[in-house]
DNA sequence: CTGTTAGCGCCTTCAT
DNA sequence: ATGAAGGCGCTAACAG
């Protein structure tokens, strides 16, 4: 069964395409009389425009497309949720692509995205430097993105992770410990060359906030086998320790190695997170963690991509803010 | 900057669209000279064939319709991830759609979907019933619903919810529980036309199972205060209790009301949940819950798609294995 | 006010 | 082996 067409609204009402154009769209330049018909006509044929055909002509698909690592990481399902319902408030579609931190298969997303022609594009990118922002400006097309930046000139909205780290560290040190164990992703590989923007900002973070502190010791973990490491730097020292992770998971993982390892947490040790992913209330004893709203991340990219579109200017970076949750763990 | 068509290719080669179009998609019956020269040419200009110009004339768009409640349900998230990754194998792209269990929106966003030409939709659904199925029907486009059932003529892809808690109770009671706390959601409100598919099975499964069994009691739980009432029933009670419940937040929540209330799990009481979601292990004690891989519902899923778009058949329904992941809490 | 016409960029059939 | 022409369904400028 076809789809009925503005044509044979056309036929039925005895009129021409361009008038019922004009009565389909709101267009000056028809008798009441006559639109009022082919409303009632369109209407009872149950005719639909076809998007793709005005697609074509208008160049313009009223479609987003996201592209993130995958949606096994909580904060990409909620900005990507936040996206959504922005976005279908203002009868923008989402097109959602994975790129499995692959920078060739991110390249070749952006590539098919491009040729279906989407509006504009928002993700937290695997690539990043100059070789990649040329790659970008040849498809002229509004991009926003978050997490990892790209370079100065594509527009970034995130937190500061910087100063994340810093009031962490200082959350801290009020709290009276004197040696904080930092657990990071491995970064400063120089055979790869993924972009770590948002983890770098945070190591930075950390170390900057040390230069400030003489009375804080610190040991930075970022090897595969972290847990070990950090059982036999807990287990030697004398310390007040606290172990920050820049991310939840981590701190999960660190807890529960703890735990099996009967040293207490906050008693002995001290546990920190990052993301404040929603179960932590959950564990015993309930993670501390900083926060930022996903939600405002994605209302805040919809938001500059919809000026990018209109060819307004956008922020070339915006930070949102982070907060501690202080619960038990530290 | 414009993107070169097929037009300028064929006026740069002196010959016509026809043959430029023979040579980009190797159609048959050309000069392997003139086809050569149309793909060098067509290469060194960058181009792209317009895609929405494609699916205007094909009538289709390689593209997917999903439309879940919401992102914040870790298991949308993951059957997401999985079909866009079969879906980009195949070159399908994903348009995400949420209902926000709005069963309003829901129809909204499967007929824009539709307005959009998508090849097929896949979803779990808020409504349900005759009416919602003729509402479907409609427009003529494969469909293939997960989690709530729609219609028996609607593929539906999912776990045996039922032999899942038959299971679970059977696995409770070779444990030695002689009652049962069920934890569900609200289930039969008769003002309410929400689709409940997957919780009233799960529930039915619960009752059958105890109608085969003489030594086990049972209570169902399903109010909004449903910590209270479980304290209530745990503290005045002798027997050795277990409660069970239907998702893992659930289940989270429970043994953190407990814990807080010095009950000890699972010394003085069970707990089992639904789900598995990824954290489980992280808590203390770890949980005790059902697993099903939501990579394989992603893939069948997938599967059944391609073969009613391919117009073959699909299988009404396929029920994946599940199985119990026994950990600390039961 | 309404009709005509020419695209958008591609696919497809029919001649040559 | 290649060209010409019509069509997909809609938009938009121009006539009348």
């Amino acid at each position: 069964m076809k789809n009925t067409t503005s044509f044979e609204i056309a036929k039925l009402c005895g009129v021409s395409r361009g008038t019922v154009y004009r009565a389909l769209n709101n267009k000056p330049g028809i008798k009441p009389e006559t639109k009022e018909k082919i409303l009632r006509v369109a209407n009872s044929l149950g005719y639909r425009p076809n998007f793709v055909a005005q697609s074509l002509v208008k160049k313009k698909t009223m479609t987003i497309g996201i592209i993130v690592f995958d949606l096994n990481n909580r904060i990409f399902s909620q900005i990507i949720n936040s996206i959504e319902s922005y976005g279908r408030k203002n009868n923008y579609f989402v097109y959602l692509t994975l790129s499995h931190k692959d920078s060739d298969l991110e390249k070749e997303q952006i590539q098919y995205l491009v040729d279906r022609q989407v509006d504009a594009i928002i993700m937290m990118s695997v690539n990043k430097g100059k070789e990649f922002e040329d790659f970008l400006k040849q498809f002229n097309i509004p991009i926003v993105t978050f997490g990892n930046k790209i370079s100065e000139n594509i527009p970034f909205v995130w937190i500061n992770d910087k100063q994340a780290i810093k009031d962490a560290v200082s959350y801290l040190h009020n709290k009276k410990y004197t040696k904080i164990i930092y657990v990071c992703p491995q970064l400063g590989h120089l055979y790869t060359n993924e972009n770590k923007y948002s983890p770098e900002q945070r190591l930075e973070g950390f170390i900057e906030a040390l230069e400030e502190l003489d009375d804080m010791n610190a040991e930075i973990v970022s090897t595969h086998d972290y847990l070990q490491t950090i059982h036999e730097l807990v287990s030697h020292s004398s310390e007040k320790i606290a172990i920050l992770c820049t991310s939840d998971i981590y701190a999960l993982q660190v807890a529960k190695s703890l735990k099996k390892n009967n040293i207490k947490i906050p008693e002995d040790v001290g546990v920190m997170g990052f993301d404040n992913i929603d179960i932590l209330e959950f564990t015993s004893p309930a993670l501390t963690s900083i926060s930022f709203s996903l939600e405002e991340i994605g209302r805040s990219l919809f938001n500059s991509i919809m000026h990018l579109i209109n060819e307004e200017d956008a922020p070339k970076e915006i930070l949102l803010d982070h907060n501690i949750i202080a619960r038990e763990s530290v």
